[in-house]
DNA sequence: CGTGGGTTTGACTATACTCAACTACGGTGG
DNA sequence: CCACCGTAGTTGAGTATAGTCAAACCCACG
């Protein structure tokens, strides 16, 4: 999902502002522009018939998304923090394809889309709440860079958007919260802040480890 | 997912034929080709940290799948039955661009297994049993054309790879059937067949209806 | 200073998982 | 041709995890 700049730079663009919960397009619309995120956060999402909402993926700074072609949006998109954007319009894509190295960028674009999706699945299914959190901090916590800062992270979205990311209810998260911290160590500091443990990495391999031994 | 017939005729490619069980590529290799389905059925898979399977996506006559650059394979392909495939070096890829309609055509491929997973996953996630697997039923009488059919559905696949699709255990799968024949009328004929309700129609809008009330 | 969304806590419940035993089928070899 | 084995599927009993409903809470915002 991440994206490659080389070919990106070279395409028509400008830059967008939206406010928290902002949408950026709905679901079934037609593609006319795919994006890139410089700043904030942005949740892609499903409306379920019984009206509950299953966020598929967050973008973070440096993710592009929205690259469907001879599709409807198979899901909406929303900014869960306040964010900035570079959005391309989808024409720019056929004549990418002229260029050298365009289609590979931008096949390339969809392909790490699947990628993030298949992850999330493998995530998602099957999992103990607790797995699918220490599985989520995770995932932000590398996105952050969370070493440098002593294993604090700070998400940007809410707990809501958290919730509805990892298929859980809002309580079942903060309980689980709550049991990650006696648990495995974990402070949480405030709702969206949570500082692991001192070393990171032996959360990692810990994770790796202990998610491998399974529930019980 | 499915193909586009236009662009790909074009390519260089042949057919293959596999066993059932046989496994097309793995998760984590470096990409070398992509296929389409003929006749059969396709698991794209991954294997969880604690040695259960997920099933992702499955691919009947019609999809393409493995179109994937500049990253490994995030999912294991296998033949779920005896099927045939067509193969496309992925060499093929960088050639298409040259020509019009080639880019769009395949992230049109890319794309629409974007679209296949959000599906997925909005399926997958928070429903019951029940509703999971009326989804999934649905979903091959479509591909089927059942209704031409009286109502018929064979699944080419056996019941643990539906359980796996599902997210579910095999057992959870067992019951749900026969609860399915109580609640909704639905007839199965054995392991892998089903007999829906006389008018698929109804059964379509029904599901919809149903599902929207949700559970309780 | 009041209002309201987001979050937390508690009590109860239900859904689906686990373990375990049993059955049916298809293939294999004697 | 029949006995055997192994895999796939079914059924039963008990349990645990996460969902639901309800209420209190807290902070940001107007």
């Amino acid at each position: 999902m991440t994206g490659d700049g080389a070919i990106l730079d070279r395409l028509h663009h400008w830059r967008v502002t939206t406010p928290k919960g902002r949408m950026i397009y709905d679901e079934g619309e037609t593609p006319s522009g795919f994006y890139r995120v410089e700043t904030g956060c942005v949740r892609l999402q499903v409306l379920r018939e019984d009206g509950r909402r299953q966020i598929l993926v967050f973008c973070l700074p440096g993710d592009v998304f929205g690259v469907e072609l001879d599709t409807l949006r198979p899901m909406a998109a929303e900014a869960a923090a306040r964010s900035e954007l570079t959005r391309y319009p989808m024409a720019a894509i056929r004549n990418a394809g002229m260029e050298p190295g365009g289609v590979a960028g931008l096949i390339g674009a969809a392909s790490s889309m699947v990628s993030a999706l298949s992850t999330r699945l493998k995530g998602l299914a099957h999992a103990s709440a607790e797995d699918r959190l220490m599985w989520f901090l995770d995932w932000l916590a590398r996105r952050q860079n969370a070493d440098r800062l002593g294993g604090l992270v700070h998400a940007p979205m809410s707990r809501r958007d958290v919730a509805d990311f990892l298929g859980m209810a809002p309580e079942t998260l903060s309980r689980t919260y709550a049991s990650l911290e006696r648990s495995r160590g974990i402070l949480v500091i405030d709702a969206q802040t949570v500082q692991l443990r001192p070393s990171l990495s032996s959360l990692k391999s810990g994770l790796a480890l202990e998610v491998g031994a399974g529930p019980k």
